[in-house]
RNA sequence: GGGAGCAUAGCUCAGCUGGGAGAGCACUUGCCUUACAAGCAAGGGGUCACAGGUUCGAGCCCUGUUGUUCCCACCA
């Protein structure tokens, strides 16, 4: 055998083993009929983005899910691509061009979108590449993106159906418009900040003078766009004037007052200006009192030629002057100060400008109701549960999704106008001429939100519209593995467009995962530099820990705090993991390991694989139930505590020992146990448990396809496995008194163990361990005390109890304060349990095996309570 | 305004359908014990936010309170 360094060493492993796997084509998938399928679409992760920390939260939950299904006997696909990302894509190509001076109207659109493509073939793939470093186990065969051929033909036919369907209309509406990105938004895509801003409260004069009204605004600037002012219809103050006119000050523009239901009497004045162009609300009431849309505001954020002497202003340079002008007109009555919210965009975040425009609508309400009884009916299910609740509320609430976006790099709009009569075509393909009088059409000049297209991902992957055969078999897909914050975004619009589309749910569980947070709690920001590079961490500790610490201390559904602590925790554990396995393989040399005896089993053995069985039961039904951290736990725990910490010391007696027969049965189970755990923590811990699986006996070619451990029913031995844990406990006890003591490890001691009836005999094949775990010389077992020094110490355990004479005089003092602590809690321990047995409610109520184990549990406290009273006893003698 | 989460050891957090409070880090003490000092062994440390309720029994279920975080809505 090769000598293995003392300490395990990532580098040089992890990209060699993927390399490998990629080679042999472990991450494929094919349609099988006589496997059950498994199938996650990754979240297309987008190309312009670079490896951050929450990508490697998401993507370590999914591969984790995909190697553990793979292992598990399905045929596993995890199907990877990435998005254009229009918006965030065409902004970094304009601040590329913007470096050589250039503006993309400069170059036209053809010109710029061949920038694109470059841009995407250079720098597309480089997250891609990064996935790899995490061990991402993705098919890249079947590497989608969703601007290539398929997927946009996925796209173009749900337009075209969905308008076809009167789904997807055209039509001036307000929308939210980005002065920056210069595109329409849709609703999810801003973002609400608190500001401190101030109401201005504006007088609106009659036009002879006679009367007057005043108004409160936050913005204005809209005053150039009013064209009336709304009282309620039942505010006896303004009731005289309801349907006359005032006159805008400056401006001087004569506007009607209306009433609408919408005005809050108690708020302000009562009374509102109404700029039905420039506000959501606004709006509504200008299309119930029927009142002119008029829009004063550009496309970037300037006053247009409506906006008389403020016309090229940008809004904040007209707010100033405005409201100058009006209080030199004296018509400002006051200033307060005012928080509210401001819708920016989720991008670049500009402050948003709610105006009017022509756009592409998706009727939502229709669409939201089949999306909504899927999730109700339980065939969707969110993971944590609660998350539905969000979904339902935003699903009930929804209003029409504006899906146009003024840019170039994205999926074109398939409407086409005929420049002589206006006609409006939307098809798959460019008409040749108008059908209706034969002119010349040109296309819609928008692009698609980008969410558009990603809503069809799990479909339009498969193959859509094509009826393949991958489509036909895995679909709909298995988990969804995604962050609570794009639950709207994404999610909703997936469940959206696979029932409508396909008539059926996109996938059964939505696995939902919070943010990843810096150690204090702080989001990660570029502003704050806080940020964690993953590749960073991946080079400095591996993959294998980095994955992890993501995966542990933190259930479905919340956030998570990252600090260098948990990986370097981890990082720990990887080595725990290598040298036990060092352990193992320097103990078998050259011998064949064979399969396991159970005729030969002894205590110890029992005890480690009845634990074994259980932690597979657990694992398994933790994996199942997506408790991926409470499945990592388990295993690190079992491996760290109980193999290497407990069971690889009780086999070192037998291992150094002679008996072949034991020493080869030791061998098998050693091997069995580690191999069963590398494979349990192989969906956590991918690198590792392949190198290590690969070193050692019977393995096959690489555990990634190798079969998830099952329980084995001859392995239940739940009596032998109490028993043991006794024996540890009196192991325990006496390492206790020596360290209590202060008596030097090397020193051996001599113990005289007193017990009675069946526990002797199980005592008397402990021996063994006794001796090496508690550092022993001689351990004798007797039914009483005859002949015992008066001034032996005593551990006292469930066993037996164990005395130690020590040549030196021991401190009586120290020696009852010890054991009268030790019966104090022995005592309360007593005191409960009776308490709880004479407690008639419940002997009556309580289930039998609980009363039976209190029982049980009594009667174990009032025998190690005799002992100590009967030791206390002689040392109050001496 | 509506909704959701969180409050457990000094710190970060686990704790499944109610049945004697756990981990990692930090701390104390002793050990280079032939797999591992990135380690071993032995310890200390918690009114499970507060107040009620249900129950034989509550960290867990119910109600309320306080504190805190987040999401949605957008009364100008």
């Amino acid at each position: 055998m090769k000598e293995m360094p003392k300490s395990y060493d990532h580098q040089g492993v992890e990209d060699r083993l993927y390399e490998k796997w990629e080679k042999n084509g472990y991450f494929h998938a094919e349609p099988n009929p006589d496997k059950e399928p498994y199938c996650i679409v990754i979240p297309p992760p987008n190309i312009t983005g670079q490896l951050h920390i929450g990508h490697a939260i998401d993507e370590t939950l999914q591969d984790a899910l995909i190697r553990y299904k793979r292992m598990a006997g399905f045929e596993t696909l995890w199907l990877p691509g990435t998005d254009h990302a229009s918006i965030a894509t065409e902004v970094k190509i304009i601040e590329q061009m913007a470096k050589e001076g250039l503006d993309k109207r400069d170059i036209g659109r053809e010109a710029f979108l061949q920038r694109a493509w470059d841009w995407k073939k250079e720098y597309g793939g480089r997250i891609v590449k990064q996935l790899r470093k995490l061990g991402a186990s993705c098919d890249w065969d079947r590497e989608r993106f969703t601007m290539d051929e398929g997927c946009s033909k996925a796209v173009t036919k749900v337009f075209v159906d969905l308008y076809n369907k009167g789904l997807i209309y055209r039509g001036d509406r307000i929308i939210n418009w980005c002065p920056h990105c210069k595109t329409a938004l849709s609703d999810a895509e801003v973002e609400y900040e608190e500001q401190q801003s101030h109401l201005w409260h504006v007088r609106y004069d009659a036009p002879d003078k006679s009367y007057s009204i005043t108004v409160a605004t936050t913005r204005p600037e809209t005053i150039l766009g009013d064209t009336a002012i709304a009282v309620h219809p039942d505010d006896e103050r303004y009731a005289g004037i309801v349907g006359k006119t005032v006159v805008i000050p400056v401006v001087g523009r004569e506007i009607p007052i209306v009433a609408d239901e919408y005005v809050e009497k108690e708020f302000g004045t009562g009374a509102v200006k109404i700029t039905p162009a420039h506000d959501p609300n606004d709006f509504e009431v200008g299309v119930r009192c029927n009142l002119p849309v008029m829009r004063v505001f550009t496309d970037d954020g300037h006053i247009n030629e409506l906006g008389g002497a403020y016309e090229g202003l940008t809004t904040m340079e007209c707010r100033k002057k405005l409201v100058a002008d009006i209080e030199a007109a004296g018509n400002l009555v006051k200033i307060e100060p005012y928080g509210h919210n401001v819708g920016t965009c989720y991008r670049c975040h500009s402050t948003v400008e709610p105006l009017v425009s022509k756009q592409w609508f998706v009727s939502m309400k229709p669409l939201a109701k089949p999306a909504i009884d899927v999730v109700k009916s339980g065939e969707v299910k969110f993971v944590p549960e609660r998350f539905d609740k969000t979904y339902y509320n935003w699903m009930e609430n929804i209003r029409d999704w504006c899906i146009s976006r003024q840019l170039w790099w994205g999926h074109r709009i398939p409407a086409y106008y005929c420049d002589d009569c206006g006609e409006t075509i939307v098809a798959e393909s460019a008409p040749a001429c108008c059908p209706k009088c034969g002119g010349h059409m040109h296309q819609d000049e928008d692009v698609l939100d980008t969410w558009f297209s990603s809503g069809m991902w799990p479909f339009s992957t498969l193959g859509w519209p094509e009826h393949t055969k991958e489509l036909e078999y895995f679909y709909p897909t298995s988990t969804l593995v995604t962050g609570y914050d794009i639950i709207f975004f994404w999610v909703a619009r997936m469940i959206v467009f696979g029932m409508e589309v396909m008539h059926q749910k996109p996938f059964s569980h939505v696995y939902i995962h919070g943010l990843v947070r810096d150690e204090l709690g702080r989001k990660m920001s570029k502003s704050l530099g806080n940020g964690v590079d993953p590749l960073e961490i991946i080079k400095q500790y591996g993959a294998d820990s980095l994955r992890f610490s993501l995966v542990t201390g933190n259930g479905a559904g919340g956030d998570m705090r990252f600090g260098t602590k948990k990986v370097e925790a981890a990082r720990n554990f990887c080595n725990k993991l290598y040298n036990a396995t060092r352990f193992v393989l320097m103990n078998i040399g050259d011998a064949k390991v064979g399969e396991i005896d159970i005729a030969k089993l002894d205590i110890a053995d029992k005890w480690l694989l009845n634990r074994l069985n259980t932690i597979i039961r657990e694992i398994t039904a933790n994996m199942d139930g997506f408790d991926l951290n409470l499945a990592a736990q388990k295993i690190y725990d079992f491996v760290w505590t109980e193999f290497c910490d407990w069971y690889i010391e009780l086999a070192k007696p037998r291992m150094n020992g002679d008996d072949e027969e034991q020493k080869a049965n030791v061998r098998a189970i050693l091997c069995r146990a580690l191999t069963d755990s590398l494979k349990l923590l192989h969906p956590f811990m991918p690198f590792i448990t392949e190198e290590l699986y690969l070193n050692l006996p019977n393995s096959e070619e690489t555990i990634m396809r190798s079969a998830w451990p099952t329980a084995q029913a001859e392995w239940d031995f739940p009596e032998e496995a109490e028993t043991m844990e006794e024996v540890m406990d009196l192991i325990r006890a006496t390492r206790n008194i020596r360290a209590e003591m202060s008596v030097a490890p090397s020193r051996k001691l001599s113990m005289t163990l007193v017990t009675h009836g069946a526990k002797a005999e199980a005592l008397e094949a402990s021996i063994p361990y006794i001796m090496k775990l508690a550092g022993a010389e001689h351990v004798a077992i007797q039914q009483d005390k005859t002949g015992i020094p008066e001034n032996a110490v005593s551990a006292v355990a469930q066993a037996a109890e164990a005395f130690i004479p020590l040549s030196d005089l021991i401190d009586v003092d120290k020696e009852r304060e010890r054991l009268n602590k030790e019966a104090a809690k022995v005592r309360a321990d007593i005191e409960r349990s009776s308490g709880k047995l004479n407690n008639a409610g419940f002997v009556a109520k309580a289930p039998e095996k609980v009363i039976a184990e209190e029982r049980k549990k009594l009667a174990a406290a009032e025998d190690m309570l005799g002992k100590l009273e009967a030791r206390l006893e002689q040392l109050n003698k001496m």
